[in-house]
DNA sequence: TTGTTAAGATTACACCTGTAATCATAATGG
DNA sequence: CCATTATGATTACAGGTGTAATCTTAACAA
């Protein structure tokens, strides 16, 4: 599957949280956020199509989109590949990072926590 | 600063690992991993000269190339624009995909409980 | 029935990227 | 001293990206 860009992401991110999506909604859920013209959302749906990553049903004149491509095995390609190349594959750095800058909250901290427990518990 | 692309991030993680070095010394670097042609790897040290991420001092004919950006800033900002775009800002949802698929080792899970454990420390 | 609209398709266009090749020039080997 | 070379500067060029505008056509309003 090719590469899909940011812009097309946000587009993704939205289908992938409520589908299936008009244009037209997916226009207007996406005016809250950025301000793109209505054109401009309607190329993003063409290109994702394009790449296979959103398919569509017809809906008389105008069409309901969905998404083709995981959520949740795009997010670990994603994380690997930029691991990869943003801290030569290592995760703790990441998270390490973050924490040295305060942008963990307790919450965070407690989710982490857990996450281990289960990754030991299976183990 | 402007956006590192990918390939000059390859180079600029280089100059972080050693610094300063010539061209050559960094494509001799980089034609272990990557195999990139002299020119290619010229070209991208340019760039990023021109997006001031690396500066040079002249020595001779040549010169020798040093980062301008710190590593550590970089990589934050890195993750955190990533975090947002791709998991809406939530750090643990990524571990968690690691986690899920296997691709922690035990050795991450000493590192984060290492960090968890200073974190609730300092607190 | 027909002019207007709205949806999708096609086209636009500048800038970025990957991946070099060519140009200009100063140092170096003979 | 001069031809060769190595280095940096400039140029190349196709494909992707952000950001739309224009074109085509089918449905709807009057």
């Amino acid at each position: 599957m090719k590469e899909i860009s940011n812009s097309e992401l946000a587009v993704l991110n939205l289908l992938w949280h409520s589908s299936p999506m008009s244009s037209s909604e997916v226009v207007a859920q996406l005016d809250k956020s950025k301000q793109w013209h209505e054109k401009t959302v309607k190329t993003l749906l063409n290109r994702l199509v394009k790449k296979e990553a959103i398919g569509f049903e017809k809906q008389g004149r105008s069409y309901l989109y969905h998404p083709l491509i995981d959520q949740g095995e795009f997010q670990l390609k994603e994380s690997q590949s930029f691991i990869e190349r943003v801290f030569s594959g290592k995760l703790t750095p990441l998270v390490a990072g973050f924490a040295k800058e305060n942008k963990l909250s307790s919450d965070d901290i407690a989710e982490l926590k857990q996450l281990i427990d289960n990754w030991e518990e299976e183990k």
